[in-house]
DNA sequence: TTGACATAAAATGTATACATTTTATATTAG
DNA sequence: CTAATATAAAATGTATACATTTTATGTCAA
């Protein structure tokens, strides 16, 4: 049942695992035939995905698989820089104890998971992120972070260096949550902000050595 | 031809109308009923609003026109305020002298057009943002900002001292052009910053009175 | 009366069929 | 040979029909 959602992280693991390459346009009879259900759920599929920038339309037909520019990464890691302390900043006033445990439990969880694929591993290191921006109460907000994260997401299967970085990640983000249980909020979005810089700078610097080579 | 974007527009219109009340929920068959469509079309033109905020999701079946609130208001006038100066920053050093003029006259255009439904102010205001912000070649921040004029537009049928404000908005207009012309760039961020959020405490501060009303 | 369960009604998901538009191909006039 | 045009092929938009799921209704036992 729900051929819908099924399609939808079908298509989008297989955009991901360049099964369907960049640049390739993807009809939707092309698409119904090679996972054989109907067009609607192919539409439906393509349209959800273009709304979170797997897929950009195409002329007027079909829509195309985008390609990774070292570009886009800086922009989206500079929007991520620009909103996710202050949701943070937002958020640490409401914060609770309970969420903390939350975000515990799941840092606890990632860093035991050592055989997690790319894109499971961005999956849970936005739900870690978004636990703590949570209490922000801005829910347009949490939409456009949510949103963001979605497309840099696009990028994590290309990044094999993730896995060095995982440790270094891992770290930053329990002294995060040490800071936050203290109550010392300055310094937590001042982590924050470093941390998002951080692996935006490995990202676009990767993908430059990859565009040079 | 082309019934999805007919349907796609009317339905916005009737909501900003107030035809279909906030609160309600419509359903694919009630709508389909309603403006002798096929259910498709009704689909495509609902998700596409959900993506703008002009419906949410409710439950399982249907979706819901959503109410106003002091608390979004300001939320989307924060998110403004955080995107709008930046990519401003970002835009001058390639603005063009013909974009400049792009923007004059468009400005000249809305001064001059005195019997605009506030919709199609709220439109042509969001048309001169962006030919300023155009130049600033970031995609994903351009999308971001047209989505968030997007639900601002919601708000703005509902705000009765557009018609005193407007005025004062073209003023700033006109200067902010001046002050692009001239290359004074910091002076520019700086009055687009207040504009943005002296546009905001507004709409703000008269819905808390509504709402206390 | 209340609550659980069976049943009917209605809504959405999905597939197929048809209409329209777009795109590619081939033909012909210049 | 080129360019314009007519024509065929293919893709998308739209409508209808069917399948599944959800929601509401009503009955019956405790």
């Amino acid at each position: 049942m729900l051929k819908k959602q099924q399609l939808y992280h079908q298509l989008k693991q297989d955009i991901q695992l360049q099964h369907w390459a960049a640049g390739q346009v993807l009809t939707q009879q092309q698409l119904a035939r090679h996972y054989a259900v109907s067009r609607i759920v192919v539409r439906d599929a393509q349209h959800a995905l273009m709304n979170e920038g797997w897929l950009v339309a195409h002329g007027k037909a079909g829509m195309q698989v985008p390609g990774f520019s070292a570009a886009e990464a800086e922009e989206l890691c500079m929007l991520r820089l620009q909103l996710e302390p202050l949701a943070l900043q937002h958020a640490v006033t409401n914060m609770s104890f309970s969420q903390l445990g939350q975000a515990e439990d799941l840092l606890a969880y990632i860093t035991a998971s050592n055989s997690l694929a790319p894109y499971q591993r961005g999956e849970l290191n936005w739900q870690f992120h978004r636990i703590l921006y949570q209490s922000c109460a801005k829910p347009h907000l949490l939409r456009l972070l949510a949103q963001l994260h979605q497309q840099v997401a696009r990028y994590l299967g290309y990044q094999e260096q993730v896995q060095a970085y995982a440790d270094t990640s891992a770290a930053e983000h329990a002294e995060l949550l040490s800071l936050l249980r203290h109550g010392n909020s300055g310094l937590a979005v001042a982590l924050l902000t470093r941390h998002i810089a951080e692996a935006g700078a490995l990202l676009v610097q990767w993908l430059h050595k990859q565009q040079s080579a």
